[in-house]
DNA sequence: AACGTTGAAATAGTTC
DNA sequence: GAACTATTTCAACGTT
């Protein structure tokens, strides 16, 4: 095929086409997760927490640990939750 | 199987998985689109020029859709057709 | 001006404009936003965090139980957790 | 101020406030747009067209970039231009 | 007023 | 580690 200056264009092209494909599967099982979270907001499930749910399960327990450690930190640094005594620290 | 205050486990077990299974589908889809890309690169291409090529064919082929809506929706505005209502639609 | 149709070009235009102008405010403030995080940032806050504690004071405490509650109640039922026995429910 | 943990709760607060008041600056501004948008609606304007027209505006505007950003990208890739360094970005 | 749809904002991941 | 892209999330809007 064509070939400009030193660019072949039946490489590229098949290398496009084959992303092309790659990204049409890659949509349509999204479209699919979607079709899934709307039967369970069909069947009464809340999708947001089946979302953090799922979030969850792909974190380890202490990653989550450490988040919600933090999180305390910061509240009672600006007040929103009482400071701590040495008693149970 | 187990059902918490109205909540039937089964489904909910049933929904996550079905999620997760397509999500990780999904995920070995985006891997091989990097690969892709990855070879491309090896072979000499530019991948940012890819990137816009492929970004234009896609706007190419959004773009006579949104050339049709936008008519219609000039027209419905000067009365050429008539108001939508769900048979039309 | 124009009147195309029954349709003022002169309000429209009108309109159009002070639209235009609004949203450039609002980009403005959105900018803003953006610099006071980077800020934040820079001096060793982490902005997730901050924006959790954002999320938190705009809810009120009665919602953030509420979310709370039907996370447990779900993840009772695909057995994250274990189950509650009468005497502590 | 307090200072727990090393999080001194003084910038934080400061920080916290400035975002939040930025954030009801913000919020003002959109209601101010849905404002117009109802006023112009009451004077018979139909404002899905009213929407078009700002996004083809809002493209024109972003296009020339788009097509300088393009017209370089290519340049770059047949060597018209020097590669980016931290320098020339 | 709930629903799906759409557009904007934020987060996460990737690349250089 | 800084910038860019991509995905996810969030909020608004019209619709039913």
């Amino acid at each position: 095929m064509t070939n400009v200056n030193g660019v072949s264009g039946e490489y590229l092209r098949s290398y496009i086409e084959r992303i092309e494909r790659l990204e049409e599967e890659k949509k349509a099982l999204a479209d699919d997760i979607r079709d899934v979270f709307a039967e369970a907001k069909g069947n009464g499930f809340d999708t947001a927490i089946m979302r953090e749910i799922l979030k969850q399960r792909k974190k380890d327990a202490s990653e989550l640990e450490e988040a919600e450690y933090l999180l305390d930190v910061y509240k009672r640094a600006i007040g929103m939750l009482p400071e701590l005594d040495e008693e149970n620290v």
